[in-house]
DNA sequence: ATAATAGTTAACCAACTCGTTAACCTTATA
DNA sequence: TATAAGGTTAACGAGTTGGTTAACTATTAT
């Protein structure tokens, strides 16, 4: 599994994924590529607005653009994806109370 | 796996998830608890600034906390990190090369 | 009872976000 | 060539963020 290591990168990625429309437009680019207008039309956002969404995903790389033209096509970029996956998987916290735990470690620090 | 589910809570997340700072503190919870006061020391950060970081990774519900007299303990919510990890995980994106991807997309939609 | 420790809250400020409308550029189409 | 279609950019405004210092509350130690 690829992973992400630039703290500025994943300040972009976590950024661009803490907003409901662009968790949405990457839901849509999961099935199939799209372009800027159906996007626009699809998700209910003014041209400049669903623009400004695209630029923050692909300022994180989560997608990539080309352009046909006067058309403009949008991606997923899976290989960045996948190394959001990484980045997450990386901590495994095995199962457990929390609670449990905490009262646990409080415990132990008591003089 | 658990899983997120509503708008609110992952735009919580993810937000909670795009400081670097944050990122570092939950890193230091994952090995261990600790107090505000400690994580203020290690992550050179005065306690109001810490203080807000940790009621962003509350309301996150990223960690939870347990008072102790005047002192407070701060511990990962594993439960909600594997949510995290669950959510992220539900999009299996097959490998192959965007770039690819996309071109054939456009030439499948040239009229 | 006084003082020190641990944390919280308030107030402030510069910078950024997310939406808008209006203006503009580029590439078809009539 | 003019017009339309598809995108981009600029400018603005209400609201949020991330840090600070100063003031305050609550708990423990002398």
């Amino acid at each position: 599994m690829p992973k992400l290591h630039d703290p500025v990168q994943l300040d972009a990625v976590f950024a661009a994924l803490s907003h409901q429309k662009r968790r949405a437009i990457l839901h849509d680019l999961a099935f199939r590529p799209a372009t800027v207008s159906v996007l626009a039309e699809d998700h209910g956002l003014s041209l400049p607005g669903i623009y400004k969404h695209l630029k923050v995903l692909e300022e994180a790389q989560l997608v990539i653009r080309k352009k046909a033209g006067r058309t403009n096509f949008v991606a997923l970029n899976k290989r960045q994806w996948r190394a959001v996956q990484g980045w997450i998987m990386q901590y495994h916290t095995e199962w457990g109370n929390d609670e449990e735990t905490l009262e646990n470690y409080i415990a132990s620090m008591r003089p």
